[in-house]
DNA sequence: TCCAGTATTATGACTAGGTCCTAATAGTAA
DNA sequence: TTACTATTAGGACCTAGTCATAATACTGGA
């Protein structure tokens, strides 16, 4: 027996969804009705046709994209900012950072924040990590802001030693010690 | 004075990159000649038409939705696996990765490398890396292919050292020590 | 200056994947 | 049987094109 109404536009819903690149004309093949009556769904569902759907899902990833374009850019928020002195970032736990299963913060992030600000806080042209040593103090969570302070401790000619300290709230969260090479070549 | 055929056809073909969602109409207005001139000179630069290139956008969109949804998963790819032993990944240093400027591997990546693969090695629910002590050999140019080798060096009831090299060809690049904290909990 | 060849524009027929509106038919429940 | 909802059908129109043909404009060389 056919599908009634109510269920059949739940279905459809669902079905747009997970491939939302899918036309009327094939899905009223699939749910054996007339075009127009997929038509009249959608309507009533509020959903907008194939190009329109194409198109919004492009426009999200064209954003992203947009986003990740200054590949230079420092991991999180740089807030303070003095050159070859010290540095200051905030970064957001969100839900791409932390696995799934405990929604725990992955490491690499809070490395990759308090790493590129070691960069961004050295002035010059070129900026590279030798060496590093690192102590994740505790886990960080979901939706826990993390803020990083960046101190330059020594430089010579090549070579720059920068601190940083990352903290959540009061509570120290990770720690490091960072070696850059740089030169205004 | 207007632009010739060939420098029109330069800029248009940087225009379509930047804006992928713009319609030939557009393009004729912001060139001032005709829509049929656009039309020719997409064909003769192989640049379908808006609706394809959006699409295209979206469906690059679709595929990484589904990709990025095992956050958990090791960055790179695994190509070798001992639980508790010892694992392979490998890394292809894509333009995601470099610094614009200078074509050169953000640290953050080789770390995230070893550092999730140091995880995936670990036979246990819960795997956080607690001290890290890193150094960067030599940089990391874009193309490159980055072999990490992960081996479990000793381990306690609740702590793992793993010791990550990873290597471009036979150059070191980058070596690592990580204490692991774990727990089947 | 004229001529050839290239570049540009115009026009018309056709397409996919729709919208919007009207009208006919089918199914169901009181 | 009647009333109402659900479904289907049809036609006009839309956008952003394709493809083919033809006319016009521009430009460099003999």
């Amino acid at each position: 027996m056919k599908l009634k109404k109510k269920d059949r536009q739940e279905q459809l819903n669902q079905a747009i969804e997970q491939t939302p690149f899918i036309t009327d004309e094939e899905l009223a093949e699939q749910f054996q009705v007339s075009i127009q009556t997929i038509r009249l769904d959608r309507m009533e569902l509020g959903i907008p046709e194939v190009r329109k759907r194409i198109e919004s899902v492009a426009q999200e990833n064209w954003d992203e994209t947009l986003k990740a374009l200054p590949a230079d850019e420092v991991i999180g928020e740089v807030i303070d900012l003095e050159l070859d002195q010290s540095a200051i970032s905030i970064l957001d736990i969100q839900a791409e950072h932390v696995f799934s299963r405990n929604h725990i913060a992955r490491g690499h992030h809070l490395f990759a924040q308090a790493n590129s600000l070691c960069v961004a806080v050295i002035d010059d042209e070129l900026a590279l990590t030798v060496n590093a040593s690192i102590q994740f103090k505790r886990s960080v969570r979901l939706n826990e802001r993390v803020v990083a302070k960046a101190k330059v401790i020594h430089t010579d000619k090549k070579r720059t030693t920068v601190e940083v300290n990352s903290h959540v709230e009061k509570e120290l969260v990770f720690s490091g010690t960072f070696e850059m090479y740089r030169s205004t070549d």
